[in-house]
DNA sequence: GTCTATATTATGATAGAC
DNA sequence: GTCTATCATAATATAGAC
């Protein structure tokens, strides 16, 4: 509403947005701790500082507010790696494939709820999972695979490993990070297990 | 009560021992599917076909179920690796090094529970946690470092890689393979990228 | 939009008959 | 040891006042 900014309404409107958001950074970080069913309605009410009932109000239950906060964190992942995603290709793509697997970890490490989101639902046969792979897994890898396959074309990666197996191999290894403190350590060796030791000009 | 195998005491002993076996695989199952909190005791009993109260007297309450479920899992992954873990060292560590890799990766595959549930409690603070890493991950990763470390020193693994990240690397890389079918192949692609390309004689 | 109830259901655990 | 029946609690969701 362009022009009414300090209208009843707009102020309003103001508030109710402030409470979603409110809301919905208190269910991830929630649902991220204890799992969809270790996490109750009243400790997400109770984090972000809002009623009980506001949670129905605003998100109309339990499952559809896990949903947008899922949303919001998969929103985040790929607003970081589109832009290493969406470069030109090149004639060595080892660079840019450094820079990724880099750029996951550091995001994992940003965003923790994220892939503990992703492992707790990752092994279930639910709806939630179901949900979760058609609308943000598969377009993701699908965005990897070029990638993954023209490193592969070029040498960076060896040609008889499947994108794929290589895909769940640098979801997989990035996961375990928060066992210990040292993200850039841990994003090293990552980078340095999977894809070799890195040359001069790689460096950053 | 050794030969007394026919008396109504041993039949009784037996139908108990049975039940036992019968409540833990359900609720390892069960867990592994639907996590702590998702897993109600009601399904567990149900799956067992027994009857919801010998939960509680078998096993006392959910958590002690858990823990009973959990170190049945941990001691079968111990029974499968000590035998590669406790051959002495030799110069060329690498085929051991090899095996250990090929031999995770298959006890994931016949055992995805292990994984699951792992993945479920790993990131928790919560008080399953503490008992399951001093109980049992502190134990097997201490196992594990002296492969490692042998393996760096013999140059199979890079030596600057911590033992520490090659181990969350593996456990990692290894826990997502149940997203595809093909076990053998994601066991190679795991072995090839953290390992190298295998020489012919580690082939088995 | 936000609050205070409250309805409804499902859970972990127990008591007591057999 | 195993069953039925039940308690006490905590959960999601809703109704209605403000």
């Amino acid at each position: 509403m362009p022009g009414a900014a300090t209208s009843r309404a707009s102020v309003r409107a103001e508030a109710s947005e402030d409470t979603r958001e409110r809301i919905l950074a208190a269910a991830l970080a929630t649902f991220s701790e204890r799992g969809f069913d270790g996490a109750s309605t009243r400790q997400i009410a109770a984090r972000a500082g809002v009623n009980l009932g506001l949670l129905q109000y605003h998100f109309g239950s339990k499952q559809d507010l896990w949903r947008a906060a899922v949303e919001r964190a998969f929103a985040e992942l790929r607003g970081g790696l589109e832009e290493v995603l969406g470069a030109p290709a090149l004639a060595d793509e080892r660079p840019r494939a450094r820079r990724l697997v880099r750029g996951y970890v550091r995001f994992v490490a940003r965003n923790p709820e994220f892939v503990r989101i992703m492992h707790d639902e990752g092994k279930r046969r639910g709806p939630r999972m179901r949900w979760l792979v058609d609308h943000h897994v598969k377009p993701l890898y699908e965005a990897f695979r070029g990638l993954l396959e023209r490193a592969q074309r070029h040498g960076t990666l060896p040609a008889h490993v499947d994108a794929l197996h290589f895909h769940y191999v640098l979801i997989g290894a990035v996961g375990l990070i928060f066992h210990q403190a040292e993200v850039e350590a841990h994003a090293e060796a990552v980078e340095h297990l999977l894809l070799g030791p890195a040359a001069t000009e790689d460096a950053r």
